[in-house]
DNA sequence: TGTTTATATTTGACTTGTCTTATATATGAC
DNA sequence: GTCATATATAAGACAAGTCAAATATAAACA
């Protein structure tokens, strides 16, 4: 599973509760790993029971109590293990292309406007990704730390190349449908 | 829940078994939208409760009984209305970057393997879909309909280029790798 | 004064998807 | 003769992810 070693990855850099942790997922990994709240108090009580997490109670009195959560020594082993162990590649799913796949019972008009409005959506996407530098920037400030920041650089790059490959075949495709002949 | 819609689809060009069906995703969009057996089946099952299908049991004497399932005219609408839907492009699940995202913990040499060993896999993977024309050449040739090709083939090409563009940018991350400072 | 937002955690229900096993039989390969 | 493969369906268990609700309180805003 991803999402307890991704909460390894940032108990590392520092405790957190799980709240904490909602909040650095939703503003730095969630572009290619989102994470749901209840997903992630799950995860805890998992990394709690596997040994990799800690636990320290911190009262308060106007809301409820903080469960900071700390990473342990074997947690942090196990997060190097996992680290540098190879991935797979994922086999992507596309529901837009099973539209396509069959978009042959479509008219011209409709499979178009079908491509144009994911076009659209991966503009935007696009645009959301142009923004994100920014955002970083006060977090790159706060880390003093260039390495961390080429590699939080790069994954935001992946999005931006893919988004962009995706759009171009659809601007390639949504040209290509007026060519195609209806019957043989 | 798309499917039950790529059933639908399926479904449209000829009545089939879950067994048939099972044969078709696995020899067509399985590299977009891999469907298991059991799945498959309970689809059957919700698409009769929907009235998108009915069955016909063909009975057989040496095997278990065929049950060939019919696409309705309610069936057909369903599928229609869906193809005209837009789609939101899904946020695409990438457990690697998440590695990448933490990787300033690794050497640079750790680092780099990650990346080698994607980057490997994904070439394996564009192997594949170089092979898959030769094999579709059959269909295409007894389907007759040029149309319908075009748009299996555009499937095909999104796959191409989205993998390509996935290796580009392990080529450059790994090129830039070794020109990181470490330190401020 | 009332509403929204922020802090903070827990639980339950549910959907999708995956994996495995069970059941039956025929054909072809070695 | 045996083993793998093809035909055909069903059901159980489980993991991961999603959605919504319940509980509690303070600060900020209109």
């Amino acid at each position: 599973m991803s999402l307890s070693h991704a909460i390894l990855g940032f108990l590392n850099y520092a405790p957190m509760t799980g709240y904490d942790l909602k909040k650095a997922f939703d503003t730095s990994v969630c572009h290619f790993w989102p994470a749901d709240q209840a997903q992630i108090y799950r995860a805890l009580r998992d990394l709690m029971r596997r040994g990799w997490a800690t636990v320290e109670i911190v009262p308060q009195e106007d809301r409820p109590n903080r469960k900071v959560y700390h990473i342990t020594d074997s947690g942090r082993e196990e997060l190097r293990r996992w680290l540098c162990t190879p991935t797979e590649p994922e086999d992507p799913r596309v529901p837009l292309l099973i539209k396509v796949f069959f978009a042959g019972q479509l008219a011209d008009e409709e499979a178009v406007a079908l491509l144009e409005a994911y076009e659209a959506r991966l503009r935007a996407r696009l645009e959301e990704y142009a923004r994100i530098p920014q955002q970083a920037a006060q977090y790159a400030e706060a880390i003093q730390s260039p390495r961390e920041v080429f590699f939080w650089a790069l994954t935001l790059d992946y999005g931006v190349r893919l988004t962009r490959a995706a759009m171009e075949w659809t601007e390639e495709a949504r040209r290509a449908i007026p060519n195609v002949r209806r019957e043989k």
